[in-house]
DNA sequence: TGCCAGGCCCTCTTTAGGGCCTT
């Protein structure tokens, strides 16, 4: 059985957090073999407020995070769930800075590797209409576990696309079970050199 | 004052530009 996989999604106040945006919730799902074995999630307290466009979008307000646990607290709960497992986010680039900027202000490490499941869908989808969580969620018949734009749902999409996308990778191009480090090297391809690596084992396959 | 991300990826490219993706 591989070893557990974190799927995390944050909600924030902003794009980056070197602009001094924060996270004002955290939902993480453990995967293992593309079934999800735990959960946690968490909205939480900064006290930077959240812009009224993103609280529209979200539903989160600053009302719901004033009564919601300090950040610092979540954080500390969220590396202890997440432990040693690899990561994986929708647009990882986005989520691994949050997770890095908020443990950074406890003194804690985030040395976990990231895999993108923006960059493995634009390889094994390329002809998706669209490669957005819930576009995409939609357009492989995926369920939506929640309002989109939460946390926890999010996690928990991206947690089932990350199993369709393996488990299309295990049955039509004949590879076993794709591993947190195949992963990043499938991702670390360029989209045309993924292609021609698959596409003649689908060819064969489908003859 | 006014503006404010940044990495990926395609193409009418590579001495660049623009759309996508995340909040």
């Amino acid at each position: 059985m591989p070893s557990p996989i974190a799927v995390i999604d944050f909600e924030t106040t902003g794009m980056t957090p070197a602009h001094g945006a924060r996270a004002t919730e955290v939902g993480i799902v453990l995967v293992q073999q593309g079934r999800v074995v735990d959960r946690f999630a968490s909205l939480m307290y900064t006290g930077v407020p959240i812009p009224r466009f993103i609280a529209e979008m979200t539903g989160i307000t600053n009302a719901m995070l004033r009564e919601a646990p300090p950040a610092a607290q979540v954080m500390r709960e969220a590396a202890r769930f997440v432990g040693d497992a690899p990561m994986v986010a929708h647009n990882a680039a986005f989520d691994s800075k949050f997770w890095q900027a908020e443990l950074a202000l406890l003194g804690l490490a985030a040395s976990q590797p990231y895999a993108c499941t923006v960059l493995l869908s634009r390889r094994i989808y390329p002809d998706a209409p669209s490669h957005k969580l819930g576009r995409l969620t939609d357009h492989l018949g995926l369920p939506r576990p929640g309002r989109a734009h939460r946390a926890l749902a999010d996690a928990e999409m991206a947690a089932a696309l990350l199993a369709a996308m393996q488990q299309r990778l295990q049955d039509s191009y004949g590879l076993p079970w794709p591993d947190h480090a195949q992963l990043m090297q499938l991702q670390r391809c360029t989209p045309k050199t993924l292609a021609r690596m698959l596409q003649p084992t689908l060819a064969v396959q489908s003859e």
